[in-house]
DNA sequence: TCAAAAGTGTTATCCTTACACCCATGT
DNA sequence: ACATGGGTGTAAGGATAACACTTTTGA
């Protein structure tokens, strides 16, 4: 109890919002710029969301902390004191800075409503195979992380197929471009991307963090295109729609969008009343 | 970039086993004894692991970060360096030292088994009511966190439910008693054990972790024994058993258990194959 | 023979999925 | 007229929940 270790300690919050065909995110680096790391658990958020909010110039929804990992030091050769990340996910539905980067450019396999992504999904599959050879925790690992073998398709299991692809190294270690010039070294940042893109689309399944990505009021195309980016999967729309309304998730607000062509579609806007026992994790269409 | 700031850096496992009827936790702080602080996010837990294992003398199973907190530091008076607080889960499935604690010991209301915890329960859905007033914000959110109003139970939202009724008064701020002696001061170490248990919760519904709480082999009854302890809940013998044979998650040792009354069980081992896509979130009796 | 616990069969109900179809607006 | 997107009805299939019932052991 006499002598306390210390560790530099830092927090990176990974912001998202929705660009027109992939989430986008900013990566947000605190260390020592603000006096924010006082009180507790739910004060360190606080102060992070003010701080992000202030600097930004968003206004920040759904929040949470992802996880902490320790990380030696790479400025320093001979002394290796370990760095400290906390990560936090943070939505946003409105981002007045440019500075952001298309979430899918990092990980086209996860964008199973393109070709392009299905296809480099397929190339990955077939080549990652034969890494696996005839090792059958491999192969078992690879079959439920691709959706294999009978076993479906989740889209939440972006790590175990991220960490699987970095494995086999069919992904570089050191990706060619980072997320921007300003994040300091971060040995694995995509890393971090992936697990707040699994976390993200397991909040949007079983939470109302969906509509923290929204514009106060929407239509329920608007909305389903929404899940459809995150989720990267395209979904039905008689039954996303039936889906939502009969949760009273939305109310009309008596207004309607002509700005797409065909019929007007009414315009609503979130309940949230409804929003505990929300659930979006149905309506999906079969892949292929 | 000059400057850096320092944390004093510790990490806590709640360490889980199974009891009689109630789970059992351990709180093993690691500060400054073992340079396990090195390397990335798995390093890190694989580090802390092996130091926890070769501390108690048992073998650790499933394993997950749960948060990281900042707490302004006791000790000293003027200078309030916040303390870092990494946590984790851990599960085993036999623990040789005796100084743990049951955990419903912690949260009674949290056990919908004992007709004690249920009368406790109502006791405090009474008099959160009256502290709800006619604001319209606390009544949802107890309404979700207890399931009234129509809503159902939801045994993973342990530490809703906790925050509720710390905030409203009605479980002190600063237990009697902590785990144990050894831990040093959180201010609230209670919020840190209903994380856990709600983690656990959900960890049990949608993954394989149950089987790091059993021995190699069970009966299903043992089985279903350990899903009622940790969720709270009885279950329907019958649909449970179908449940997990169904998914073949379980397969025959050859061998039978005879030290319980009445017809001999079979003895089952887990099967890993089937792991992937466990689910084991149905077949619950309804409450009251 | 009875108590206690292991097991099996079957049905009602609800949720999800899938398919077919009609409605309203701009060009 | 027709393209585009909005919106409704309905039936098949599967999972869950609930009930009734049989089987095997020890006391």
């Amino acid at each position: 109890m006499t002598h306390k270790t210390l560790y530099p300690t830092d927090i990176i919050t990974v912001l998202i919002t929705l660009g027109e065909t992939s989430p986008q995110l900013m990566l947000l680096h605190h260390d020592q710029n603000s006096p924010s790391l006082e009180g507790n658990h739910y004060s360190l958020q606080r102060s992070l969301r003010h701080w992000v909010e202030t600097l930004t110039g968003c206004s920040i929804g759904y929040m949470e902390q992802l996880y902490t990992f320790a990380e030696p030091q790479k400025g320093g050769s001979s002394t290796t004191t370990p760095h400290i990340h906390i990560t936090y996910l943070a939505l946003t539905n409105h981002l007045p800075l440019s500075c952001h980067s298309h979430l899918y450019r990092h990980f086209p396999w996860e964008d199973r409503r393109s070709k392009s992504g299905n296809q480099q999904l397929e190339n990955f599959i077939a080549r990652i195979r034969l890494w696996a050879d005839e090792r059958t925790e491999r192969q078992s690992r690879i079959a439920t992380a691709f959706g294999l073998d009978g076993l479906p398709w989740d889209d939440t299991r972006v790590l175990e197929r991220y960490e699987l692809l970095w494995e086999s190294g069919l992904v570089p270690r050191i990706p060619n471009e980072h997320v921007d010039a300003n994040t300091p070294n971060l040995r694995d940042e995509r890393r971090l991307l992936a697990t707040a893109l699994a976390r993200l689309r397991t909040r949007i399944r079983y939470s109302s963090a969906i509509f923290d990505l929204l514009p106060p009021s929407f239509t329920l195309l608007h909305l389903q295109q929404a899940m459809e980016t995150l989720s990267g999967r395209f979904m039905h729309k008689p039954n996303f729609r039936r889906l939502v309304l009969h949760q009273k998730l939305v109310e009309e607000t008596g207004r309607q969008d002509n700005s797409a062509p065909g019929r007007p579609a009414k315009l609503y806007r979130f309940c949230p009343s409804a929003a505990a026992s929300c659930y979006l994790g149905a309506a999906f269409l079969p892949l292929e």
